[in-house]
DNA sequence: TTGTAATCC
């Protein structure tokens, strides 16, 4: 297809920059108003937007470029726009040159489902359409769109990849817009390289990369084709990826340092909000720090001190884990005369914007999650934030007005010492879902991919290893049929699916799925802190002495018997929203399952075959009591590793002797969580290569 | 005798 740009209309300029790439340099002078949009029209509003003064220019580089990479913060309006003045050109393109309109749908990629409604609300807003008609959207569990309305639909990259499954070259997208790449989510990179494939079949498609910081180089490069062909322009687009600025719609927001290190950046946050709160004028104020245990501390210390309570500050904590009511709290305005104060985890630096925040204060850490590979073990631990993070937390005081932003640490350490960019969930993940995907589409060769940022081989090879252990992938490394492509089809973890999978053998796969649901939700306890007692009390009614497992089943019938009553969960300390989800999994999972040929069946309250079938799938997870443990310690068949139930579970303290854990949690120990009482010939049943008979009996100490 | 950074299908 040739392209739409019309010579003679408004033509961008272009500069060729050293590294070839295209960099388009502001056309107008004229400065857009960036202050709060007041009562003006949405079609004012829009055209106040930086984007869209460059309009003309993405047009042009879509057209004849592969692919675009857009740099632009956060409000340049980049997301809601581009989509859409890209359809809007392309239809009247098509109409003009007389032809019918393709059919194809221009796709627009977020990390967040959050981010998916709120964006497509906006986008069929100003477009003036009905949402789920020419502009809708996809997430799990909701699927806004018409196929013979839709145009744009934006979605989650997770529900991209998964309609890969079904259409590998996407071929129903002519235009695909991944947002937010800087994130580098596991998703978003399994995209990028799957696109970047995608591409070499496809040459008609166009991608659009948009970043918000300086990674906009490395994009470009990944796109760029390792040898380039003839950039033959009259039969194609150029293979160079065009790289495009957008200038931003934030404030000046003036940076402040500390002189020395501070040794307890808890007290060090606290008592900058107070010389904010004494010397500064109004104005929120937004606080970074690592967890609730962290945010929790901060208050305390903030509500001691008298001078602030006087001085009406309200502080507010801000984490995922609080509910939505008290999530809201932080949204609503300030009163006049009082200052707000909000004590936030990383939730504040990309999941949600906080208006009337003028001063963030930045502690420099964060709680991230390293996957080692060899014990096969997640840790979350408190490390250094990069100084792109350190930027985009900066950038939330300057929404508004002009702001301050007061760092924790010295501006030499931010200079020289913190990373630039954070390290890719890719390399910092367990990769067994992310390989079977991958497997699914086809692709043979794991280790050789082309990843936006290569894993390190000993997570490829751990995730192999688990795949080849749960009969997904064969000696060949290709996925079994029929188990290994069904378990594909489940979306959730492998061990997962593999225990569905087992359930029809064992007829028990209404209360597998149950459980798998159930796994897939944070936790289903409502947890108060300080009401623990009451808590674990509640958690009795429903314990099981074969373990976690079977406790959630008995919780799960509870809640149906009650009528899925918000008032019984209430009354059992167990977590209304959380049930909530459960039933929406489970009746996805129960339909997958029946796609499947699975049958749906009960195995009427028979706890021994739910235990089977939960080891078929976590078999690698089994443990054993220590002989003469006089504190419960157990170790891992595999690997020998020190661990320890966890006082949450039911089987604390019970200290069976062969167990089958869900999870491990390690902080000061390796702690399992959700933890099944098992025989040990069941893992040979479940996995006669993987378990010989030598290493069950247990050898002479 | 204990903890839940944030996401997603």
């Amino acid at each position: 297809m040739s392209r739409f740009w019309k010579p003679g209309t408004e033509k961008p300029r272009l500069v060729e920059d050293e590294e070839g790439g295209v960099l388009f340099f502001a056309a107008s002078q004229s400065s857009s108003s960036s202050s709060g949009y007041g009562y003006a029209s949405l079609e004012k509003q829009r055209q106040r937007l930086p984007v869209y003064k460059y309009r003309t220019a993405i047009l042009y580089l879509v057209e004849t470029h592969a692919t675009t990479v857009v740099v632009g913060e956060t409000g340049s309006g980049k997301t809601t726009q581009i989509p859409q003045q890209y359809l809007m050109k392309r239809v009247q393109y098509l109409k003009e040159a007389g032809w019918a309109e393709g059919g194809r749908m221009i796709a627009c990629t977020q990390p967040r489902r959050l981010a998916v409604q709120s964006v497509a609300a906006r986008v069929s807003e100003e477009m003036g359409v009905r949402l789920g008609e020419e502009v809708g959207y996809t997430i799990r569990f909701e699927d806004i769109t018409n196929p013979e309305l839709t145009r744009i639909k934006f979605l989650t990259d997770g529900v991209l990849l998964r309609e890969m499954m079904d259409d590998p070259l996407l071929s129903k997208y002519s235009v695909i817009m991944v947002d937010e790449a800087h994130e580098r989510s596991l998703s978003t990179d399994i995209l990028l390289g799957l696109l970047k494939k995608i591409q070499r079949r496809r040459p008609e498609l166009r991608l659009v990369i948009s970043s918000a910081t300086i990674e906009a180089k490395s994009m470009a490069s990944f796109f760029t084709a390792r040898r380039h062909g003839r950039n033959d322009e009259e039969h194609g687009p150029k293979k160079e990826p065009a790289i495009l600025s957008v200038e931003g719609r934030g404030f000046n927001v003036e940076i402040s340092y500390v002189e020395e290190p501070v040794s307890d950046y808890i007290r060090a946050a606290v008592s900058t909000v107070i010389s904010i709160n004494d010397g500064e004028p109004m104005g929120d104020i937004l606080v970074f720090l690592t967890g609730q245990d962290d945010i929790d501390a901060a208050i305390q210390l903030l509500t001691e001190d008298s001078d602030s309570r006087k001085k009406g500050l309200i502080v507010l904590p801000l984490y995922s884990g609080l509910t939505r009511a008290d999530q809201d709290l932080v949204f609503t305005p300030t009163p006049r005369g009082k200052r707000k104060v909000i004590i936030s985890t990383n939730i504040a630096e990309t999941s949600l914007t906080l208006e009337g925040v003028v001063y963030v204060v930045d502690c420099g850490f964060s709680k991230q999650v390293f996957y080692n590979p060899v014990a096969d073990i997640e840790n979350l631990v408190v490390a250094p934030i990069s100084r792109a993070s350190a930027r985009q937390r900066a950038g939330r005081a300057g929404r508004v007005r002009p702001g301050k932003c007061y760092r924790l640490y010295t501006e030499e350490y931010f200079m020289n010492e913190m990373p630039a960019d954070g390290i890719p969930e890719m390399q910092r993940a367990n990769l067994v879902s992310c390989v079977i995907q991958l497997k699914a589409l086809g692709i043979d060769n794991i280790l050789g991919f082309d990843w936006p940022s290569s894993p390190s081989p000993e997570s490829l090879i751990r995730a192999l290893e688990v795949l080849y252990s749960l009969g997904v992938i064969d000696d060949d490394v290709k996925l079994t049929s029929p188990t290994g492509f069904q378990v594909a089809e489940i979306p959730l973890d492998p061990m997962l699916s593999k225990m569905i999978l087992a359930s029809n053998d064992y007829g028990c796969s209404e209360e597998i799925i149950t459980i798998a649901a159930v796994l897939s939700v944070q936790s289903i306890w409502f947890s108060v802190r300080g009401a623990q007692k009451e808590s674990d009390e509640a958690k009795l009614r429903f314990a099981a002495a074969e373990g976690d497992h079977v406790t959630f089943l008995n919780v799960y019938k509870g809640f149906i018997g009650s009528g899925k009553s918000s008032n019984w969960c209430h009354k059992n300390h167990v977590n209304f929203h959380a049930m909530k989800k459960v039933e929406e999994i489970r009746q996805q999972l129960r339909r997958v399952a029946q796609r499947l040929g699975i049958a749906l069946k009960s195995c009427e309250g028979d706890t021994q075959v739910v235990r089977k079938a939960i080891t078929a799938g976590f078999f690698a997870n089994a443990c054993r009591l220590e002989a003469f443990s006089h504190n419960g310690m157990y170790k891992t068949m595999r690997g020998s590793q020190e661990v320890y139930i966890h006082p949450s579970s039911v089987l604390f303290r019970v200290n069976p002797k062969w167990i089958i854990f869900h999870s491990i949690v390690s902080t000061d120990r390796q702690y399992m969580r959700n933890v099944i009482s098992i025989d040990p010939s069941w893992l040979r049943e479940a996995a006669p290569q993987f378990y010989q008979q030598q290493t069950i009996n247990p050898r002479p100490l």
